[in-house]
DNA sequence: CTGTTAGCGCCTTCAT
DNA sequence: ATGAAGGCGCTAACAG
């Protein structure tokens, strides 16, 4: 590990010709002879030579980096995006620092502080203080120095008073899919557990929850919606209360994620009479794994990362993208159909 | 987004001090006059200034950052030790860059190319190459080259001829563990499922499950041992030819990992009488929000997060650490204790 | 305690 | 097609 680096100098002494000449042929995009050319990349390739992007990126000012800052890295449905997002940021020649801050607000401002200070080209947000119902204003008026200094880009969720560039899936339109698909097979006493009141994703499915119900001339229970998280610890509390605290109980039951749904079917192993149909939400591999595999509501995440990618690299003007999600239909809703 | 951007010199002349003065409130620990040192960060406030981290590592060729490859940062088991690992960089004043290549080598050698030039000052790779029983010999080699530039770690793997320091959890010891959790049990006829064979964690693995059941003076059956991968499809897939392969049945099964684990369960509850204890390996997730939930081997995830981060910054001579796992027992081995 | 002055490694006009 | 030279923003001796 001690090799002196080798420098554009070096190869340029070597071969007589200028330090140009060489950061040319690196460049790859301007005129320099065949001759000289191939001796330069000879040279390079002899010794190996990597250019130091440091020294690019303080001379060009293209750092060719991005941020991503999110909470929970370990949560599949944030790590999914995460893949798809650095897929295609690694076809575009750019390369993504990951953050992940634990929902801890602090470290989010901390990550963003040393994106700018790596010069990160752009920073994506997903999940954290651009959910919450009332940001903290000190957190805000962050997100607007640093949209004054880098791109910014949310997904799923998004400040009003910062003027950034977002995409999300409609989360409305999720919950209209469960709902119409619930009823479509008979259900008619519906229960929503999970989430965190004042965080807009839940604020939003809970919302759109209640109006559908209406649409469908169903009754909202109050009790059979209960804000507890989004854990799996979260899907089995809920569960819990619901039981404990209801004498008639809904036939189904929709989870304000994966986790939270899985948390109910497990928690629903321990009664007896489980008849009820669940229903989850992100249809990340938890979906898949859980038994029954759990009916849930799937996020377009690749172009999700595409569209994130490209208004970081953007130079047009700041835009909203609402993409739709799809229902993918499992076991949880389908074994149970009988028994209403 | 079109703020000019501060530096130093605008600080500087702005209060008619050097650069140098600014530098040093900047970097805190030089003298400095509480009266000078005041009134250069009250302008610091002022304009919000943020050092370009780029010059600086330019000029003092420390980047702060360390780079992370790995395959698949959504299997669990991956992203837990990212997590860990991240959490201590930063503590230490250190960025993870983390590379995501899907498996591919060639994305591996792309980031590390990459993370080269971004002057990363480790490199710390889990999974991949390093886990090849017969290693890439083109690979090797530029380990080896990466290795003459910045410091190389590795996690859960190591090549022979590349002398990088590295930290693992026992594997063999892992499995000891199992069997001797099962045999307690009174399981006699045990199998093993997924994997590759040719990967080191793999064969490890294998090797292991063979000796600890001669030690227990219990039978290897060869078509109880079957290698099918390491997803969730890999232990559907496992189980299937394990049924239809074999007249007499283990009554215990260990997957190669938690996904294989997992995939296990849900093949056997096609078929009847599924009376088997299953194992997995890692203690995702999975293992918790499997039904039933299953009996596993935990990493000392933070721990090896930590040493791989010190390891990158130790300036110490290689050394290798192993670390002991845990059994975590749960469902899946308890339920079926009687039906042997 | 503070200022001066070279770099760090590469890119990018501007000439030639 | 190629070379010369300044500059990117900061740090690190070396003076004073």
């Amino acid at each position: 590990m001690e090799n002196k680096k080798v420098t554009i100098y070096d190869l340029a002494e070597e071969l007589g010709v200028s330090t140009a000449t060489v950061s040319r042929v690196i460049a790859g995009d301007y005129p320099v002879s065949e001759k000289t050319r191939e001796k330069v990349q000879k040279l390079i390739d002899k010794y190996d030579f990597r250019p130091n992007a440091i020294a690019r990126t303080l001379s060009n000012k293209k750092s060719r980096l991005v941020g991503f800052i999110t909470p929970a890295i370990t949560n599949p449905f944030f790590s999914q995006v995460f893949v798809e997002l650095e897929k295609y940021a690694l076809e575009k020649g750019y390369s993504v620092l990951l953050g992940n801050t634990s929902g801890n607000r602090e470290q989010e401002s901390h990550y963003t502080r040393i994106l700018l200070e790596q010069q990160a080209e752009g920073i994506i947000l997903l999940g954290g203080l651009i959910n919450d119902t009332i940001p903290d204003p000190h957190g805000v008026q962050e997100l607007i120095e640093v949209q004054k200094r880098t791109k910014l880009v949310t997904i799923n969720g998004k400040i009003k008073s910062v003027n950034n560039s977002s995409v999300r899936t409609d989360e409305a339109e999720g919950v209209e899919l469960i709902i119409k698909h619930l009823v479509e097979l008979g259900h008619t006493k519906i229960g929503m557990i999970g989430g965190i009141k004042g965080i807009t994703t839940t604020d939003i499915k809970v919302h759109t929850f209640k109006k559908e119900l209406e649409k469908h001339q169903l009754t909202f229970h109050d009790s059979w919606q209960i804000y507890s998280g989004y854990s799996i610890k979260s899907g089995e509390d809920g569960f819990e209360e619901l039981m404990s605290t209801n004498e008639t109980l809904p036939t189904a039951l929709i989870g304000i994620n994966d986790m939270v749904g899985v948390g109910m079917i497990k928690a629903s192993k321990r009664f007896r009479n489980n008849h009820f149909a669940f229903v989850g939400y992100d249809d990340t591999i938890l979906a898949q794994t859980s038994s029954p595999e759990l009916t849930s509501i799937r996020h377009p995440y690749e172009e999700l990362g595409k569209i994130a990618i490209d208004m970081v690299l953007d130079e047009g003007p700041v835009r909203d993208v609402i993409l739709s999600p799809k229902l993918v239909i499992k076991e949880s809703t389908m074994e149970h159909v009988l028994q209403q």
